[in-house]
DNA sequence: GAATTTCCATACGGGAAAGTATGGTGACCG
DNA sequence: CGGTCACCATACTTTCCCGTATGGAAATTC
């Protein structure tokens, strides 16, 4: 009787597909957890199938990181580009942070992971691009330039450090309106009037 | 003709001496590189001397973390206690950084190795005493209770922020003037007038 | 100085994961 | 409809580490 397929439907994946799943459990389970044959089985296939997307793991990684890069700059800086107020803008990133944050996370895991060799050139540009875009937003608020390098870097720094304590070690552990409250404290603390 | 003991002197391990190699590995490579027969290589001798002093390689990472966290009080709580200035505090607090690496390089590789159950109660801890310890500074400066929180909360992110990108990404790469013009920069910003 | 304790070496088994080799199955192509 | 290609399964080898079992040597105690 014509049973509708209820099977799974047959994967059949993509390079693609297996750069997402790895990208995944970085943000699950941190880089290091990235291992072919847990990746198959997530998957419902074998490393057979994983061998002949990929030359081996690292390949993967780059892969991942790679499109994790690309994404990133879409995702953060297309909703940042838009506003030209600085004092928005830093309130903007850490609100973004609480929206959106598969981003965030994966940058938090990859930055618990800059021993290896693959992850950090990655990392190096997308810092680097975020405190010059962030310097310039304090330059263009009426910050001379030593002030604004020296903001951005603490700014930035709270960013970072808030990722650690608050989604890895969950402390502090902030309900909606703290949170709300906590980033109003930052911006008015860090952003010149 | 009676030569001097040119041997580097039968080791004779115990167990303390465990813990402190693994305390060294954790801040050269990080905790996922305390492994039980490297540890051994490293200090000349094979697996058959650890299992005699540890039954696991769990409980030598609990006796490590344990010696790390009061030898950290003592370092940092240590060298703050004294200062009343709040002021001086948080310079001091960062000067530590530079100044004694050590056991902030540990924090910071803890920090990216909260997902192991054994370490997350200790950084847990640890960063609890050091949050509470800043709140009260603050406060002390004149801050009330809810700003003081918020900007304790933010200082610590700054500073946890500053290892991770400092000392593991090497980014920003300060020389001794340019830190110590961050430095103020962080305090003069942070710290109410 | 004989016995016990302390510390360590050697040898073994087992699990987890990276790669390799090779064969199989479906889809699509002529 | 026979063949090629894309995708995957199976089986195997190697490496690395954890943990166990056991015996030996040096130091300590009686």
């Amino acid at each position: 009787m014509a049973t509708i397929e209820q099977k799974v439907e047959k994967p059949r994946l993509s390079a693609e597909d297996w750069a997402l799943a790895a990208l995944d459990v970085i943000a699950e389970q941190g880089l290091a957890a990235v291992a072919v044959e847990p990746l198959a089985r997530r998957l419902g296939v074998t490393k057979g199938s994983f061998y002949w997307h990929f030359p081996s793991r690292e390949a993967l990684l780059v892969a991942a990181l790679e499109r994790w890069e690309k994404t990133e700059q879409e995702t953060v800086f297309g909703q940042m580009e838009a506003v030209s107020d600085p004092r928005v803008r830093l309130r903007e990133l850490f609100q973004l942070v609480a929206h959106e944050p598969k981003t965030h996370i994966i940058y938090s895991e990859l930055l618990k992971a800059l021993d290896h060799p693959v992850v950090k050139p990655v990392l190096g540009r997308v810092s680097l691009r975020r405190m010059e875009y962030l310097t310039a937003s304090f330059r263009q608020a009426g910050l001379p330039r030593q002030d604004a390098q020296n903001r951005a870097r603490l700014a930035y720094a709270a960013y970072v450090g808030f990722l650690q304590l608050a989604l890895q070690l969950g402390q502090p552990r902030l309900h909606h309106d703290e949170f709300e409250a906590y980033v109003s404290h930052v911006a008015s603390t860090l952003i010149p009037d």
